[in-house]
DNA sequence: ATTTAAGGTCAACCATATTGACATAAATAA
DNA sequence: TTATTTATGTCAATATGGTTGACCTTAAAT
């Protein structure tokens, strides 16, 4: 157990600088998410959706395991939000044609729509963020928020993969996330 | 509506770099949570009893409604919550000796127990975070976040405002937060 | 003495996650 | 070709943590 609190820890005299990191995720992370949730409620739907949305507008053809990957949860749980999406035609579904086992997901237009009223927020957030903190400080935030992100994520993010899917990671085989406790937010 | 995508408007260039920021709250956010979630299903506990003793361990003496207005709950969602922990002896309750319904909020000695462990591994990770990426990347980091929170809550991440408790701000009349909407994550 | 403020509580409901079990179709291996 | 594995889907039960609405108590403020 790494003692933060002992003298001897040189990182004592930063345990408020990290505190305040933790709380900087955690108000950033809540206000992040306040305006899609309220978009989104007028549909119907939830920021379970919205994630789907996002993911699939980020990687047209992803596959249904593919975005369970990313996304972190049990099939079941995506099963009902997919269905939702499907059918209400924000999302389309049709078969890889290099194998028909899997489904290759893109949005339609009316989920483009959403999906661009939902990221417009974000980007335009994120956006005003950049610019009041300048490119050095942008450059210093993905450093630190990549470091944040476990080490077998990171090249998802570093990495762009856009355009058509790619196969998922060796193990595909388990029905559940690898963490098994229950998330909620 | 700000058209992001038109190539009059000089973010246009920018749109991966925005949504790789949007990407990395999502991953960071996951993967900053993983690990107090294993740690709270072992004490039958959730993420929402974790902010609850992060914020009154941070904050000792703070008030039921500071909190709420922290947290941007219903206090029907605070009071299982908190109920719970005031049950089991985590939290500790005792009336504001200057305002008689207020109630003091502080952590036992179990309560900072369990603190210590869920914020290790947090600490730990924001840790490792900053001291790969060095000070100037740290302040860069702080900077983008602190443009990302809404500005109602920046003083309350800059200012430490440890110790005793404050007056919260002057509307806490309502039995609700500013968003209407359902949260879930 | 009345009103306001801080907090609590009961009840119903909803969104999103979980586990476990089972089903189907397509690809791959024996 | 048959058997197995992979990708996906589905039913059912359960848990967490949000929500609204209504009502209550106690203490402070006017």
């Amino acid at each position: 157990m790494v003692d933060l609190k002992s003298g001897i820890n040189p990182l004592f005299l930063r345990q408020d600088d990290l505190r305040q990191g933790i709380e900087l995720l955690f108000y950033a992370y809540r206000d992040f998410t306040g305006e899609p949730d309220e978009i989104l409620a007028r549909s119907g739907f939830g920021r379970a959706h919205h994630r789907v949305i996002y993911f699939v507008g980020r990687h047209p053809g992803l596959s249904v395991g593919e975005l369970l990957d990313i996304l972190k949860i049990t099939k079941q749980s995506l099963s009902r939000v997919l269905g939702a999406l499907v059918e209400q035609s924000f999302v389309d579904q049709k078969p890889d044609p290099n194998d028909g086992r899997r489904r290759q997901l893109t949005l339609t237009e009316k989920g483009k729509r959403l999906e661009n009223e939902l990221s417009e927020t974000q980007l335009r957030r994120i956006a005003h963020a950049y610019r009041d903190a300048g490119a050095e400080a942008v450059q210093g935030f993905r450093e630190v928020m990549l470091g944040i992100v476990n080490e077998e994520d990171r090249r998802r993010v570093t990495t762009p993969q856009r355009g058509n899917s790619q196969r998922a990671s060796p193990d595909t085989t388990s029905q559940k996330p690898e963490n098994h406790d229950r998330q909620g937010d």
